[in-house]
DNA sequence: ACCTGAACACCGTTCAAGT
DNA sequence: ACCTGAACACCGTTCAAGT
């Protein structure tokens, strides 16, 4: 309905990322391209954050008005989705190992890596248009890859490789989160004020792991925990730190631990399900766990 | 480092949610408060999106000047945390049941529940700002309460619910992209545009997909399968569909079976965890999955 | 065909001034 | 103490005009 997609219902921006539009340049051609427009904003937003990103930004960086930036994107939204394809770089020629489990690890971490090195990226939609990109393809396809002996439905696949990422993503996340580049943060005597109504009546469990640090100071030294970053580089809707988990235990190597088990957890979970079904070929839907508690 | 950090490092909308601090109003008390301001922000999201949530457009639902916000909230980004939280409804009595991972489907329910009714909480940064709301941490001491008795350590169970409530986000976000409100999109045509670039010697698992139909239309019937939506209501920043998934299967039955899917997934590796540390307590660290391809 | 200047309608935010 | 008017510096985007 918008004027953002082409005839076929595909959004110009998908269109133009796998050249199925017709470029305007036809003359002399010594102007620009949606390719350059889209690398110089992926300049800046690699060295001056996400929201230093403006149309006057870009341009400027290229030696051209804002407006000349119109004939070739036809918005700032389609620069954005450009941007997210020209910055997600999935290596080429991987070779995945020959274990399934040791395979999602590796793909697990490739998107961890793209997301490291661009955490902007977290910051972009990442809706259908986004999911059509030709980087976004390749990654999926290589996440695919990793379960390609498995007894597993495509479907199946698609939502394994879209809870990887999205655990990938919501712990590079909490990383960044953490990463104390530049801010105070909650001292000691703001963690009491919080303790004062994080009360161990209301919040049982919670409460627990604030009054006993759980939630500051990395174990001994420093102690100034964690850092909340919300500086001018992200504009928002981060979608990240977990929709309603708290974290608890914030200093690297819990990140880490998290990472991992969320992989696991994931892996043995696949592991179970696939057991389950060579056990008893019986339906195909559903199957709850067993239930220990 | 910033001025929207208290004395004690805690964020100012933190500190504000909670009470803690000093309401300005000690006079006739005729005016505004944070709570009513916030509460306005809601009602324009959930009106006429995000994007609409203006400091102009809630002064006005206030029937005040805009500048008069300035006196209860210190910026716009606080505003919009406060509205995180209040936007946020968990519900109060819940009694959980007795088996673990009915518990654990029964919180992911609820959180899927609250971003249902207001899909713009998904746009909004989930940092540690938004960690320590108060809804937020009702919504976590919930989530850990479903883990009660297992034998797992406080990082594991946040872990947990982190993993949860992330892959809850992501499937609400992918049904409501594929919420047909009101936009075209990708008709056959475009499927086949895209077909020709994304070939099968590249892409040899998502080329079936896409030629499969497995892309497009809901099985039989409505030949306008699906829709990428980015209207005008949300700014940016979704945190949704899959950093570098696909969805495969476009209708409403295929994300009911991915979000039945994840849930158990992670409830059966959650089982597998505490079967294999009931069997042999050898060590305490990560033991990938045994591995089966 | 491509680029530019000028202008528009909006943002969030500040500050001096009113009562 | 609280609210307002006027103004600032910035957005994305349009459009007529230049070459």
């Amino acid at each position: 309905m918008g004027d953002d997609t082409t005839e076929g219902g595909l959004p110009r921006a998908v269109a133009a990322a796998w050249g199925l539009l017709q470029t305007p340049q036809r003359g002399p051609a010594r102007g620009l391209d949606h390719q350059r427009i889209a690398e110089a904003g992926v300049v800046i937003a690699d060295r001056d954050g996400l929201a230093a990103v403006t149309m006057a930004a870009v341009a400027r960086e290229l030696g051209f008005t804002t407006m000349s930036l119109y004939r070739y994107v036809g918005s700032k939204d389609e620069l954005l989705r450009l941007m997210q394809n020209a910055a997600v770089q999935i290596p080429d020629g991987l070779v995945l190992p020959a274990s399934w489990p040791e395979g999602i690890r590796t793909w697990a971490e490739v998107v961890r890596r793209a997301y490291r090195a661009r955490p902007w990226l977290m910051d972009l939609p990442r809706d259908q248009a986004a999911v059509l990109m030709p980087n976004t393809l390749r990654a999926a396809e290589l996440g695919l890859a990793t379960m390609d002996g498995l007894d597993l439905e495509d479907g199946e696949k698609i939502g394994i490789i879209l809870l990887v990422s999205q655990h990938v993503m919501s712990l590079v996340e909490l990383e960044r989160s953490l990463a104390v580049e530049g801010g105070v943060s909650m001292t000691p005597e703001g963690l009491e004020r919080l303790g004062t109504v994080v009360t161990a009546e209301r919040f049982p469990r919670l409460a627990a792991l604030i009054s006993t640090g759980g939630f500051a100071d990395p174990p001994p030294a420093d102690p100034v925990g964690d850092d909340g970053e919300h500086g001018d580089d992200s504009e928002h809707g981060v979608g990240g730190a977990g929709g309603a988990g708290g974290a608890g235990g914030q200093d690297p190597a819990d990140v880490e631990m998290e990472y991992t088990l969320g992989l696991d957890l994931i892996t043995a979970g696949i592991d179970a399900l696939i057991a389950r079904r060579a056990a008893g070929p019986t339906a195909s839907g559903s199957a709850g766990a067993s239930g220990t508690g």
